[in-house]
DNA sequence: CGATTACATCGACACCTATCAATATGACGT
DNA sequence: ACGTCATATTGATAGGTGTCGATGTAATCG
């Protein structure tokens, strides 16, 4: 799960290789929006586990396709899985995914 | 510390309101770039805890000037300190500061 | 079938950001 | 004082990103 490639770490190179460092901030880059954020929270806090898409446009106050970018964005960084059913998508957090992005930032900054 | 002021849940407001959401976002967009996971990454390696800025250039291959950009966003968001000693300025990792935004991160998701 | 609802996509725009070359600033050594 | 080295700042540019209105698509309902 972890680079163990060069431990010298005796300021000639970093922990963390360009390719890792890229993969972490992409997904960092993908939560480092306030109305993501948001939406990952009423996710979090909606007693089923998941909401409806059509919930999140009403109290992040942003437009449906604005929304729905925002989906799209955290759907693929795999951050939240959406599930079609009838005319409405319900989406819930993929599990673990954001302790996986945090433990892996504090392993580089460890 | 946190805010408990409306527990409904029912999808009617998320757990982050606008404010906090913007705020967290900002914390997690300096961390969200790949140059400056790996100047964190760089320091917490070091073994004294502390890297001179002239350090940076080399391994991780970008100007001076854009190392030194990097280093005044990791600064201003208060995850690095710098100390200058004559010519030189050595950069710290802020105590705490990282883990402070991934646990309102997962405060946030939980 | 036609109308309606939920969501996605497109096109456009404004804004931000990463990057570098050139230059400035400031501290040291001689 | 002068040159040199380390770092910051400026100016410019290219690419990314959030946002919305308009439109498209797909599913449901009557």
């Amino acid at each position: 799960m972890s680079n163990e490639s060069a431990a010298r770490c005796d300021g000639a190179g970093p922990k963390l290789d360009a390719a890792s460092a890229l993969l972490l901030a992409d997904r960092l880059g993908a939560l480092a929006d306030p109305v993501r954020l948001q939406i990952l929270s009423m996710i979090s806090t909606s007693p089923d586990g998941e909401v409806c898409a059509c919930d999140f446009v009403g109290p992040i106050s942003k437009s449906q396709p604005t929304v729905s970018h925002h989906l799209k964005v955290l759907a693929e960084a795999g951050l939240v899985d959406g599930d079609k059913r009838g005319r409405w998508i319900w989406y819930r957090l993929a599990p673990g995914a954001v302790n996986a992005t945090t433990a892996a930032l504090l392993d580089a900054t460890s």
